[in-house]
DNA sequence: TGGGTTTTATTGGTACTACCATTAGACCAA
DNA sequence: TTGGTCTAATGGTAGTACCAATAAAACCCA
């Protein structure tokens, strides 16, 4: 008998993870449903508190969980987090792995393809909600509240990759647009007249359904942006 | 005074991981460089032990360390792992109710920009490797080993987009090629002659730089397999 | 002297206990 | 009704102890 046990020794916390993973994965585990207190699963699982909490750790780091202390608090299921992915795409950023000009041309790319399955999916409530961004913005333009008019600009992205009714390209360009939001500088109130010009040549594109302009505008208009960050 | 915001007591292990987090955003902390033993970590954060083995964990979950035990063990700053990000989609994708369709789609309407991408940067070398894989799964469908093949046929859609030379096309492309692994059923032999000679003509106009054509070829190529799958 | 072996110190992994902080709900009093 | 207090549940933190793995250092023997 030589061969003897695998040296493989899995930690815990990350078999009591894949576990929690696997009912997820199954069905078994919804958005919104509560896993039992830290002590139960503590028991359950047979490992100490700590390892449980490691677990939950990672997971909650991972998006798909919550946690509420106090009563009825506990770990709750998300609906996904977006946010987690950004984090760890930002983290990657930061050591090397990637750079702003990566980040920057991924975006142009599938913003490309969002633009045209937008225009073959879009309805009309959709086009309406693109309208009321454009309009909000040009309000908050004239009020100089420059923080939430950035984050309606990033919204109106976040908006037309919903007109796709793709779930997936609506996390991509989520996430996406969350890292570059990081390190975006305020755009100026002149700026600012440009882009709105530009949005609402985009939309009519769009009403007409009309790929190809439609695509051509936003490329346009984020060349053009992406000069104005890099000279600036 | 309505604009109140709800309060968040900041927890210990999330401060010690910005802290960390921050001194690699401002380079103080590079890669390949070691923390120090949680338990001198514990004393400089004037915190417990658990603490920062929780921030620890979420830094390792995030991709950022490795922790090796030992002695002269400890917390090593990672290159940037693009698995952690890939980690973080999948679950997201598992979380978010989303169909085989919807990856399926997404997976598609990318890949048809990462077929314009590659066309424009692929090299030689790039297009060697495309190559030899077409001929490896050639082999290995001869001695039917399906299994190693299934891999082959995704790694062949993840050289693809490492033509395009940019880091965040990869990791998308790798993601979802991950998800639809979980779900795909092994191809037949029969499917796979299909499969190497659309292949074969796809690396023809990749080599010619035409991306209209290759791009054709590709979506002819993932329409036809959706066919296969969905009426399997 | 050289090479293998053992020891030892370091360090992450786990367990357990205790206590604090926050929360929701029940209950009570003005 | 309003406000306060109490209580139980639950996550957050602290501290200690011990185990397991690892590599450097010490050691031993031919």
């Amino acid at each position: 008998m030589d061969d003897f046990s695998p040296v493989r020794t899995p930690r815990i916390f990350e078999v009591i993870g894949d576990q929690i993973r696997e009912q997820v994965r199954s069905g078994a585990l919804r958005p919104g449903d509560k896993l039992p207190p830290e002590r139960a699963l503590a028991t359950q699982f047979g490992a100490s508190r700590n390892a449980v909490r490691e677990a939950l750790r990672s997971l909650e780091h991972a998006g798909l969980i919550e946690l509420q202390k106090g009563a009825h608090g506990g770990a709750f299921l998300t609906n996904g987090d977006p946010a987690a992915v950004a984090q760890s795409m930002q983290d990657l950023m930061h050591l090397g792995g990637l750079t702003l000009a990566d980040v920057t041309e991924a975006r142009l790319l599938i913003e490309s393809v969002v633009v045209t399955a937008a225009v073959a999916h879009a309805t009309e409530a959709d086009l309406d909600r693109l309208e009321a961004n454009i309009d909000a913005v040009e309000r908050l333009t004239r009020v100089r509240d420059l923080d939430a008019k950035a984050d309606l600009n990033i919204e109106f992205h976040a908006v037309l990759a919903e007109c796709t009714g793709n779930p997936v390209l609506i996390m991509i360009m989520r996430t996406l647009m969350d890292v570059l939001r990081t390190v975006h500088r305020p755009i100026t109130v002149e700026d600012t007249a440009d882009i709105i010009l530009s949005r609402r040549r985009f939309l009519a594109h769009l009403r007409n359904r009309d790929a190809g302009a439609a695509a051509d505008e936003m490329t346009d208009h984020l060349a053009r942006l992406h000069d104005l960050f890099s000279t600036a």
